[in-house]
DNA sequence: TGGGTGACTAAGT
DNA sequence: CACTTAGCCACCC
């Protein structure tokens, strides 16, 4: 019984669309982001929102912090914690120390 | 079955 | 650079 996977409503889907996000956003390696949008673009969909409505939902098993808007901005009202995550896998960052700081996208986004 | 929703994005002010 | 507006898309109840 695989009560580990039951992710799925059972439409007849396999690899229900948020199976697939979650296997992206596990794929992307420490020092490295993605942006919403990217990991969207990876399945073939434009459903950057879904992506962070799934990560909200079942992020909490995954490294969420590796997933960042397109701005470079980590996701709302959660950067104080993404930030202690960025410096323990060595992500680069902009702003200097400062707490309005931001991804340096040029840099750790990660293309598969 | 259908509606409401959001850890988004791009473009405009 | 920061804030606002409108468009999007798949998931949950």
């Amino acid at each position: 019984m695989p009560s580990s996977s039951d992710r799925r409503r059972d439409s007849g889907d396999q690899e229900p669309f948020v199976e697939r996000v979650l296997s992206v956003v596990e794929s992307i390696p420490p020092g490295r982001v993605m942006t919403y949008g990217d990991v969207a673009a990876t399945l073939g969909s434009r459903a950057a929102r879904m992506v962070g409505q799934i990560m909200a939902y079942y992020g909490s098993d995954y490294p969420w912090w590796r997933v960042v808007r397109a701005s470079g901005h980590p996701p709302v009202d959660h950067e104080h914690i993404a930030l202690q995550y960025y410096r323990a896998e060595g992500t680069p960052l902009l702003g200097g120390g400062n707490v309005a700081y931001r991804i340096d996208l040029r840099a750790a986004r990660y293309t598969p």
